[in-house]
DNA sequence: TGTACATCAGTGAACGCGCGTTCACTGATGTAC
DNA sequence: TGTACATCAGTGAACGCGCGTTCACTGATGTAC
């Protein structure tokens, strides 16, 4: 269920000067500029510019403006990480259980060498309309990656799941949510924080399973939860 | 578990020309200036003292700089949000669940005449360290908080919970989550939205419950989740 | 192959603007006597 | 009660800075003939 995006497929001008850098450089440029307590929505034209080593204005060249960028640069991050966890949950068959080890590879992700997790997961809340879109277009493209996996396996194990679509949504949310947490936890506390990511997850299918087993409470109020 | 903040409680001068602007007008006025798609941390110092009406020198009276605003409007937030919380949940004996009523006040505060819930939601992974603790920080509070409730809630009914502390950090975190996401949903989408995070939250009370009663599963491969 | 030409990526200089911060100040207030 | 004084919240003017955007330009490249 995932979909293509950057709609921009770079025209690759046949006449004029050559090109010596391109919409590519310049969002690595944006991406070398951005850290913990920098997020892209923070940078200026004219760092994008300096750091990428060409006048300010040449920057219009590429790009309408740096929300433009900003834009494209959260659809390749998005990209970039799900064909990552896709590849994790494909390979997730050898000894440890697909909750573990998916986990452990989003929370590797956190701190790789291309930033693509923490981009997506710093600017996930703030700048323009567009911007807050396309982050949340990425997070739903998860979502339903998710819940064909959790399909799939819930059929192949013969172990019924509730509303295979809200326990994906949840699941994603939630682990998106811890992992702008983790973040900004130390290092040595992160295998505990694993932990307690892995338990939460399996909680939350643990309860699918036994609404799919026993149904919803007749009551609402029967047990005040 | 609640805590006292506001560490500073406005000493009140006794000498000199009495103040004519407090600490707490100045963070009205930024409140009146942020919205969908500006968060305090895009506030300049000389919006927030034209928005108040004082000179942008004044400001240095009452705080250091912004980001000190910025850190005494979030611990005012939650506060203001949790007492709102709290009360729901105190009062929510009356015929539907406690989840249930729990998340609708939690939904209603999205669009509520103090923007409370929306300044914690939209401000959540942004700006310098200090602004990041501070959200952090409220956000424990309602995992504290939530926690104590299940617990007792628990004991009550007689319906015992796994890791209680857990359970309330992931609903917590999911349901922040969601609210962030409930924020640029349309209104009309709202009710549907609220009955798919009961669900959610349900979900995840039973998988507790579950683990309470028949325990983690024995291998890690079984069921391949 | 050689030459004239159109294209267009990148430039250098300049603009006006809002910003955070500083400084020396004013003048209302409460206190000491 | 009256007066001199210290306190200090708020001011007006000024600063230097980085910003986004504009303009007319340069010169490397590919194309037409």
């Amino acid at each position: 269920m995932s979909a293509s995006q950057n709609s921009t497929p770079e025209p690759r001008r046949a006449v004029g000067r050559r090109a010596v850098i391109s919409r590519e450089d310049l969002i690595q440029a944006a991406i070398r500029l951005t850290g913990p307590n920098r997020s892209i929505s923070t940078l200026s034209l004219r760092e994008i510019t300096r750091q990428a080593g060409i006048a300010p204005n040449s920057f219009y060249r590429h790009f309408r403006d740096v929300d433009e960028l900003a834009v494209a640069l959260i659809e390749a991050s998005g990209a970039s990480l799900r064909q990552i966890i896709g590849q994790a949950r494909k390979e997730a068959n050898t000894g440890s259980s697909i909750v573990r080890s998916s986990i452990e590879v989003f929370m590797g992700q956190l701190h790789a060498d291309e930033p693509y997790l923490p981009i997506l997961l710093r600017e996930g809340r703030v700048g323009s309309l567009a911007f807050k879109e396309a982050v949340e277009k990425q997070l739903r493209y998860f979502e339903d990656e998710l819940e064909t996996d959790l399909s799939r396996l819930s059929a192949l194990s013969g172990v019924p799941l509730a509303d295979p679509d809200l326990v994906s949504s949840a699941i994603t949310r939630l682990v998106f949510g811890m992992g702008s947490v983790a973040l900004d936890t130390p290092e040595d506390e992160l295998p505990e924080f694993l932990e307690r990511l892995v338990k939460m997850v399996r909680i939350i299918l643990r309860g699918a399973q036994a609404v799919a087993r026993e149904g919803w409470p007749k009551r609402d109020s029967g047990s005040a939860l």
